[in-house]
Order: C-alpha cells, then structure tokens, then sequence
DNA sequence: GTCTATAACGAGATAGAC
DNA sequence: GTCTATCTCGTTATAGAC
C-alpha cells in the first residue's frame, strides 16, 4: 500500500520510455540500453522487468492495444452522433501526431516482417478491432443520415483506417503536420452527407 | 563493350536484393551480409561498391524515385483521361504488393527518425512529386468532368497518397491482400462523378 | 573487382553478488 | 529489484593480398 503510488511501478516506467521510442525510431530502432539511460538504471535491471525484447515489445503492443479500446469505448458512451464519434476518433490520431509519435501499430506494421512472432498477432487484432468499430459507426451513422458515403461500410472501414495511419506516415516524413491535419479534415468532411457541404464545385 | 551486358552490372544486381530487402524488412531490418548471402559475394566486396551503408539507401531512394517518375510520365503520356490516369496510378502500388513488397518510400519513411540524413532528403522528394502529380491530374480530371471531388485538388492528393500508403501498411501486417484491393478499388471509386456510380443508398 | 582477415562497436542476454 | 561483470553474436567498416 506505499511503493504502488510511488510514482509508477517500475514496469510502467519501462513501458512509457519504450512506448515513446518505439513510435518514434521503431521497435528495431531502440535497445535496452536507450530505454536504461532514460531511466538511469543499468540494462540488466530492464531484463529483469522483461527477460527478452519479444517479451518488452508484447507487453508494449499489448497495452496500447488495451488503452485504445478504453478510448473507443469512452467515445461509443458519448452522446454524440456517428459523424462526432469518427471526429473523436481522428482526434485519437491527431492527439498522437501532436506528440510527435507515429501511431504504434502503424509503426510496427512497417516492421512486421522483423518482428517477434508474439508480437505479430497482437498486431493484427488491433487493426482489426479498429475496422470493426470504424464498420459499426459508419453503418449506423448512414442509417441515422449522420454520415453519408457510397459502397459499404466494411470497405469504408478499411479507407479510414488505412488512411489515418499512412497520413501519419507521409506527415511524419515530411515533418509536415499540417499535411496530415489538412488531409484527415478532408477525409472526414467527405462522409457529410450532401446538404452539409457543398458538392463538388464542378460537375 | 562487353562485360556490360552481362547480366546487368554488379551495381544494380546489388541494388535488386537491397531493394527487396528494405521493401520486406526495412532498411534498418538487412544487413551487408544479407546481400552477400544472396549474391554469393563477401561483404568486403560490396562496400567496394557502396562504401557505406548511407550510400547504399540513398543510391537506393534515387533509383526508386527515378523509376516512378519515369512511370508517372508514361502514365502522362498515355491517352487515356484523368480518371484513367488515376487508375494507372494505383496500378502500381497493386504491382508493388503483388510482389510481396511495400513501396519502398512507405517503408522508409516509418524509419525516418533512424535513417542517414542523406536518405530522408530524397524521400521528401518523393513524397512531393506524388502529391503534385496527383493534384494536377485531379485538377485536370475536375476541368474535363472525369472526376468529381469535394475540396481542394491538393487536400485530395495528400488523401489518395497517405491512403494509399497506409493501405497497403496495414494489409500487409494483417497478410491480407484483399483489404488492400477492396479498399484501393473503393478510394478510386469515390472519385467517379455522380451518375458513374449510385450515390449513398441511404439518404 | 573480389577476396581473407580483422577491427571496433553495439546488440540481446545471463550469472551471481548485494 | 538493482547492480557489476561478462558472454556471444551480428553489425558496419577497413587493410591489404590477389
């Protein structure tokens, strides 16, 4: 009942450093030796923590993969509409650009290939999880006319989804911020339905 | 006038296995040895080509880049009106993951933050003649009535790009070529003008 | 231009004292 | 739980022979 509030547990702490490098530089772009000087503690002290980088790099995918479902269900209890649900959502994104970070998972979807297979898994429910809560604000948001787009809401999922992580991605590289803020306001704006916004200017 | 019709110079053979490699496993995932293995070469000799490794990237960022614009004029060339241009466009990132491979420049730029100076240059570059391409033909499309779009031609371009990107991002973690297809089939889609294709069936 | 040999370093990981 | 010390391996890179 004293050393659990003191400042965070030691797990925790590792996690934040690493959470912080590896959306920043890549899973395979820190080491155990980063994440010690950050802390200011030797390299086998973290190994004690997390035995191998597998076991780091699973608890890592793990727990962003837990605080982004809190997030989506936060937003599913708000009140608003689908179209103020899927601003919410980007606004997740954003929230992560501002930070100077690249989405985790968008990151370790670049490294798939390198990546421990534990690791893999995890990876894959994310985006999936996403996609399905992405099909289920779009389907209801068209039946309750808050949203409007053509083809069905699967594919429309995976538009949304696929789009905000590679915005990310080219925003990043470009250190152009207002490229991604540009893009996601236009990638929203078209799920208006017609009366909210002006249709296309010609034709 | 001889030894440079074989097989393709030493150069470019070392190119083709680098470049698979960092379209599979990034640029920070292979190493000299790696190429080495495949070109049944030693490492020694590799650095007699590519002294170092930022070399090596930036020869292999230039390459890339030069062979898409090169296909983005023939694309230009072709007779084709802007939607089919458009559609030409998205060919050949279908090509690229149809190979097993994420374009290059995608998987570059998750690793930014961790790539020689030299490299990230280039893969701005990149990045930018794409955007301004597709804003041009999406303006010209606009003009002559073979897409319809909401917002700025730029504001668009930024979209298709990033979706693009991440699109095949996310696929390709997920092992899934189908969401990449569905989804790039959809995001042209939405360009076609109104009565090419039904509006929303809902509201 | 390709080889052998090796340097120099950083990575992940373990043993065992405190 | 954290430390010191150490191991093993893979990495980029260079020297110098052929």
């Amino acid at each position: 009942m004293d050393s659990m509030v003191k400042q965070g547990a030691a797990k925790t702490r590792i996690l934040d450093i690493a959470e912080q490098l590896a959306q920043t530089r890549g899973f395979n772009g820190f080491s155990y030796a980063d994440i010690a000087k950050k802390l200011d503690v030797t390299k086998a002290s973290l190994h004690y923590h997390f035995p191998t980088k597998s076991d780091l790099g699973r608890a890592l995918v793990i727990r962003y993969e837990g605080a982004f479902e809190r997030a989506l269900e936060e937003i599913g209890r708000s009140k608003g509409d689908a179209w103020q649900r899927l601003q919410s959502y980007m606004k997740l994104y954003d929230v992560v650009m501002r930070n100077d970070r690249m989405c985790l998972c968008g990151m370790l979807a670049a490294e798939i290939a390198t990546l421990p297979a534990p690791m893999r898994g995890e990876l894959r429910r994310f985006f999936k999880t996403n996609e399905r809560w992405l099909a289920e604000v779009l389907e209801e948001g068209r039946r309750q006319g808050s949203l409007s787009f053509r083809g069905s809401a699967q594919d429309r999922a995976g538009v949304l989804l696929g789009a905000l992580e590679g915005m990310m991605l080219v925003a990043r590289s470009c250190s152009d911020d207002r490229f991604f803020r540009n893009a996601a306001k236009r990638l929203l704006a078209d799920l208006k339905p017609d009366g909210a916004e002006g249709r296309p200017l010609v034709r």
